[in-house]
This record gives structure tokens, C-alpha cells and sequence, in this order.
DNA sequence: CGATTCTAGTCAGGAGCCTTGCCTGGAACG
DNA sequence: CGTTCCAGGCAAGGCTCCTGACTAGAATCG
């Protein structure tokens, strides 16, 4: 497919990512260690070592205790060195701002929170994030204490590959530049500026606001902004194992609606981004009438006032749960003909609750197809945003 | 990622694969051509050639034309051996089969079609598929005219990689053994086995049919089944060039009623391969109640008697198109809030003459959207399975 | 018609990356 | 204190690629 000309150099590339994976997994290993994991012979593993370590991603940790199982000669320990960077976990909601810095190994090394009082403002939103990107920047990490680290190569010199602001040092007082962030919205995100949206009649919780152009400077590489339930659905899927969740639809019922779809295990996210915004929905109103989604919460009197979100206690005390769990049916209904998902899988402050009468009306739905609650419930959005910043990371060391 | 050992072999298989490709899109080169037109040096190409013929991939042609400009010595043109074999593209719809052989340049070399009396029975359709695919077998191709071939190393002998059944001879008179068989079918298809199934209240044209175990015998390698509008979209998604359509919704509206989504580039099938099975789909029906799509047609009195197609001469002739318009926007709001396109095309017997009346109905939907009708109309379904097989026959040859 | 020109293909030499096998150094075990 | 065991380095060899030089043979020029 694609043409890779200078060739041999493929080959090397090849084990030389090899190597930043496995050290990815294992921490620290020596060199023998890495050539037995790998399935390569020690001389390349040798080899391998030093030229990662001349480009400074990896380091002698200075340990020299024996290998492995207590006999023979002690080795020296290898492991990425803290110069390949960290990676930002945030999410963005109407309750407040959470950042998380995570090291290559996925440890949480700093965490950062500001809450806000409802309703919130768009200006105290980016106030709150611009606060946490600011004090995970001058945070210093708690590990690095290990020792000097000798190979203290060309860093950060040669690698502004993304050309983005270098006025603020994107680093944290650790040495630890931030490499990626990932960026989870409790809105509509346009799928190329990574802009919040506002749909018409949508609840619109978090508001105009462009996180990208906020956490630019803190970021020395890519920000990656979608919207929660998109992030939601990835943790839901990685929660079940591999490849056992290919296809399959969040349908988020909270304050805000949303719906992720997975796809050949992928989240799919459309043009601009906007895939699976049911709110303009035609489903089942009130007698049977064709309704938009979002309008059913309108004429049944459950949107705060004021504000375009929904009113999940009114909802839960005195809403007619069987207009729901049929409007929510239709909705089901659409799903199962657009997407064809393996499973519906409810979360939300108020889905879950409902799931009786929703498989109640799913008579609706073409073909039977399992309803069930999302099993991660603690904090889903950032275990999905986490992952995926973890992912970026490791990918944006290995990929040169 | 997926992780390659044995290191150098890999750069072989990549220069390999290179000048296979090239071959493709060229047909016959000199060896010294092929290496300027690859980037890789003489020596090297002349080795892959070596290697290529000795696996009976490439043939000297015999050809001794002077290389190019005139001058200088002449060169041994190469070109695929005729026995990397051929691909079948098969269509399936009520009227009748259609079937072409395809060389792996993409040139159709033999042809057979049958037409079928309506209504048709599975039966007829099944006798129909076996017929095309029995005379296509026996259709000598018109090359292979060119003069002796000498190089006959092992061929066809070590190659049944698949364990198919070898009882018929999988291979026409000319040696074009059929390597990959792609078949569209205008009904709903099951993604794992193949089958054609009936979703209840359905269209169902060709009914209970298992092209897999029809076409298994005539076929050394895999047998592709899908749905008709998913290839009429991947045909239209090829006609407007490359990286120009990755998003889409190809809406047909016919005797049947079918949609295609394409979401980065690729055609979704879901888990079970009904993706786009809008029959079910809740829209706005007669009076603004929320009605399935098919029930409509039922409804309004435009369903052939006995049979689950849809009239379409009553329908162009009779129906009410603000209502039938009204009914299409509600699906094409469900298209955009579930899948997001940047188009939605319409296709189809009836869908393009009723372009106005679905437009004026798109108030529906939440945001503006291009809806236009195809721009392929020939025969678009066979042009996408013509695409995909020769993509599957490429990628086999390729593969190893 | 012979000399010149031009190109396809081959050969020799060398570089890079990998492997196997052997040796050395040094800690723990008995 | 000798034995055992393992990390790491060295040497030799194989495979793939490349460059540069050479050979072979047809077309063109004078």
C-alpha cells in the first residue's frame, strides 16, 4: 500500500519499536531480559538499546541489582527515559474541571479539579480549565527521584514537531513535557477544531468554548478534544476485553442526550463529529405522535428553566415513565435499523434507571437486540479519556 | 503493533509486493523499468523477479520490443502469470443474475447473465446462479493468445490454501483459477454466514438463498456476499475520487428499500451485517403519526399483491408525494442525528423522481445537509462489486 | 557498411541488520 | 572456595539492499 522506500531501515524501525513497547509494559528490563521478551538476539537488543538511548528515549536507570532469579552477574537496568513526556487526561462538564498528567505507564502523576457552581458560565469553565492545565504545569511529578540520570542527550531540542506556541515552556518542573492532550466535553465537539457546538433546542451544557486554543500552550503535540459519551463507550468497550465489543451503542440519558456508536470496534464520529446526536430524533411522543427526541422533554415539562438541560430529579419522581420508555424505544429502534449494534448499552443519570420500561417498549426494535446497563459506572468518561490519552502518548514516542 | 520476527524477510515480501502492484497497474515492464519505476535498484529488481517467476507470480512474455526509446538493447518484458487467476463478480436481484470474470488487470473476460420472469422463485434464482457460474467456468477467456510461456514451474499445486472442495475443478479451460468471488444480493445479508435472511414486514425480492454454498465449488478461495446498496455506495464513493467521500449515506429507494452507511471511508456493516435496514425506522407518517417506514407503503396501498416488493409504477403514478417526502425526511433526520454524513444520496427506481418532495420534507432534519441523487446510474451495483473483487483478487495475489 | 550510441541485464564489492555460538566477568549457592 | 548461573560482548556468517563497472546487443549515424 504504502510505498517504504529506504528499506532496511524498516527492519530496525521495527525492532526498535519493539523495544519502547515492551519497556512500556515492563518498566525496567536489561538487555537480555529484552531480547528473551522480544524474541530477538541479545546483540540486537544491545544495539537497539544504544541507539534509543543516543535519541534520549531511553536511560540506564543505575540499578545493578542480580537478574531475575538471584544467580549470575547483575545487569543494567533500562527503562524510557521521564524525557519521552506525559500525557494530559481532561474532562470538561458543567460540574467542573478534572486534568490528570499520566506518565507512558498510564500512572496518574498529578490531578487537578475545580468545581463550579450551577449554573455554570462558558468564561468560568475556561477559567477552570485554564486553572488546572496551569497548576499540573507547575506541579512537579513525585517520582524522579532515582538518581542523576547520565545520558542527557539532545531533548526537546529537535522535537517541536508540531510548531505550536513555545512561549509558556510546556513542561512541568520535572522535566516532564507534555507530549498530548486528550479532552472530553459534555457537548457536541466539531470533529475538525475541536470546538464545542451548539445545536439548536440541544441541551448545550458546558457552552462556547474551544479547549484546543486553551490548552495549546501547555501542550508541546496534538490536543484531541470529542465528546463524553464518545469516551464513555470506548472505556465500556475496553472494560469487556478484546474483541468482545465490536459493535455496539452508549445510549448516554443524563442531563444532556447523547449516543456513541462502535463500529468494527471503533467509535465512529461522522463529517464533523456530530454522530449519534439524537436529540432531533423522530421517535414515539405522546400518543403516538412523531416527535423529536429532545422535544418530548419540552412538552412533558422535564428542562430545567432557564437552561437547556434536562431535569433528572423532576424526571426520576414524576415523569410518565411509559412515554419515556417508548420515546426511548424509538430511539432503540433507529439504532438497531442505522447501526446494527450487538449490544444497547444505558448510562446516564437517569437511563439505567429506566430500563424496564425501555426494554418494555423495544417492542418496537426490529429484532431482539440486549438492553443492558453500562457496566463501568465509577467515573467512565475519564477511564475512556485516559486510555485514549495513553494511547496517543505511546504512539507519538514510537512513531519517531 | 502486530509484531513481524523473522526481520529480513520482511523487506523481501515488501520489494515483492512492490513489484506485483507495479505490475498490476502496468501490465508488462523490463526489469530495468521496473526498478526506475519503483525506486529500487537493478540488481534488486531482477532478484524479485527471479523470485516472483520461480513462485509462478510472473511469466516472461516473450516479447524481445526494444525498451522504450528505440535505441539500445532490447529487454525481456514480465507480466503476471495468467495462472495468479481471476475474480468473479456476481450479481443477484429478482430480474435476474449477472456474472463477469475479472482478469486482475480488472478487464471483464467472460460474461454471463439470466433473466428471470417475475415474480421468481429462490429456486429459479438458485438454478439461475448455478447456471452463470457453470458457463463462466467452462467460457474459455479470450487471451492468452500471446505464444508459448516457458516458465511452468509448480503451479496450482501448492496453492489450495482455502481446503475448499477441489471435486470441480474451481478453474475455467484457459488455467484462470477463480481465486475470490464477491456477489451482491438485493436483500438483506447475513455478515457472518452469507445467507440472504428475511427481516419480517421486509421487501424480500430474492429470497432464501445461500450464494456461499452455490458458488463454493467454482470458487478456490472466499466467497463475499453483501448487500446491493452497500456496493452502489462504494461504487458511488470510487466515482468521486479518492479521500472525497468518506461520509455518506446512500439512501435506495426502490422495489426494495435499502441504505448504505459509509463512515471513514468504509462501508458499516454492524454485527450483523444489517446496517441501514431502515424498513423498521420510526418516521412521520400520514396524519404526523409515528409510523414505520415499510408500514407506510402497506398504508398507502403500494405493495405489490402477494409479494413483499414495493409497486413503484402505482407509487410514481398515484401516491402522495408530500406524504411519502415527509416520511423519507424523517429517515434522513435519523441518518444525520444516528451516522452523521456529509451527503445523503438518493438512488434507487423511485427515490431520485421524488428528489423535490424529500427535500421540502428535510425540515426535519437538525442541520442542513447536501441530498442529492446518485451520479452513478448505469449499473452502479455492479460496478461496486466489480471494484471489490478486484481489490480481493489483488490482496490474495499479494498476500502471499 | 562499419563505427557509434544507447540501454538491459549481470557481476563484484560493500554496507546494514540480523542470527548463532563462544567467551568473559561477576554474584550467589553449597 | 569451587561451582553454578546469567548479563553482556565479540566474532563469524547469512540475507537484503545498494553502487559502480562491465557485457551484450540492437538501432542509428556517417
Amino acid at each position: 500500500m504504502d510505498s517504504a522506500k529506504p528499506s532496511l531501515e524498516l527492519v530496525r524501525s521495527v525492532t526498535d519499536e519493539h523495544v519502547l513497547r515492551t519497556l512500556m509494559r515492563h518498566r525496567r528490563l536489561t538487555r537480555a531480559e529484552l531480547a528473551s521478551e522480544i524474541g530477538i538476539s541479545k546483540p540486537t537488543a544491545g544495539e537497539s538499546v544504544r541507539r534509543l538511548t543516543e535519541r534520549g528515549l531511553l536511560a540506564d536507570t543505575g540499578e545493578r541489582t542480580p537478574g531475575g532469579r538471584g544467580r549470575g552477574r547483575v545487569g543494567s537496568y533500562y527503562a524510557l527515559d521521564p524525557g519521552v513526556g506525559a500525557a494530559l487526561a481532561v474532562t470538561i462538564a458543567a460540574e467542573g474541571v478534572v486534568a490528570e498528567r499520566l506518565d507512558v505507564y498510564g500512572d496518574t502523576v498529578a490531578r487537578a479539579a475545580r468545581q463550579i457552581d450551577r449554573p455554570a458560565r462558558p468564561d468560568q469553565i475556561a477559567a477552570a480549565l485554564l486553572a488546572v492545565a496551569t497548576e499540573l504545569r507547575d506541579a512537579a511529578g513525585p517520582r524522579d527521584a532515582a538518581g542523576p540520570r547520565d545520558a542527557t542527550g539532545p531533548r526537546g531540542a529537535t522535537n517541536s514537531r508540531d510548531g505550536g506556541p513555545r512561549d509558556a515552556e510546556p513542561r512541568g518542573d520535572d522535566g516532564q513535557t507534555v507530549r498530548v492532550a486528550v479532552v472530553s466535553a459534555a457537548d457536541p465537539v466539531d470533529r475538525a477544531s475541536g470546538r464545542l457546538v451548539h445545536l439548536p433546542d440541544s441541551p448545550f451544557l458546558v457552552g462556547d468554548l474551544d479547549p484546543v486554543a486553551v490548552l495549546a500552550p501547555f501542550v508541546d503535540g496534538a490536543v484531541v478534544v470529542d465528546n463524553d459519551v464518545n469516551w464513555a463507550a470506548l472505556a465500556e468497550r475496553d472494560s469487556v476485553g478484546a474483541d468482545g465489543l465490536r459493535d455496539f451503542a452508549y445510549l448516554y440519558l443524563g442531563e444532556g442526550l447523547g449516543c456513541a456508536i462502535v463500529n468494527d470496534g471503533e467509535i465512529r464520529r461522522g463529517r464533523t463529529g456530530l454522530t449519534g446526536e439524537i436529540a432531533h430524533l423522530i421517535t414515539i411522543g405522546p400518543g403516538g405522535r412523531a416527535t423529536r427526541f429532545i422535544e418530548l422533554f419540552g412538552e412533558l415539562g422535564l428542562r430545567h428553566a432557564g437552561t437547556t438541560a434536562i431535569d433528572v430529579e423532576r424526571l426520576l419522581t414524576t415523569a410518565d415513565r411509559a412515554v419515556l420508555g417508548a420515546a426511548v424505544g424509538g430511539v432503540i429502534a433507529a439504532l438497531i435499523a442505522l447501526a446494527d449494534p450487538q449490544e444497547v448499552v444505558i448510562g446516564g443519570s437517569w437511563g439505567p434507571a429506566l430500563l424496564d420500561d425501555i426494554r418494555s417498549a423495544a417492542t418496537w426494535a426490529p429484532r431482539d437486540v440486549t438492553v443492558r446497563a453500562a457496566g463501568l459506572t465509577e467515573t467512565p468518561v475519564l477511564a475512556g479519556v485516559r486510555a485514549a490519552a495513553l494511547n496517543s502518548l505511546r504512539r507519538a514516542i514510537v512513531g519517531r
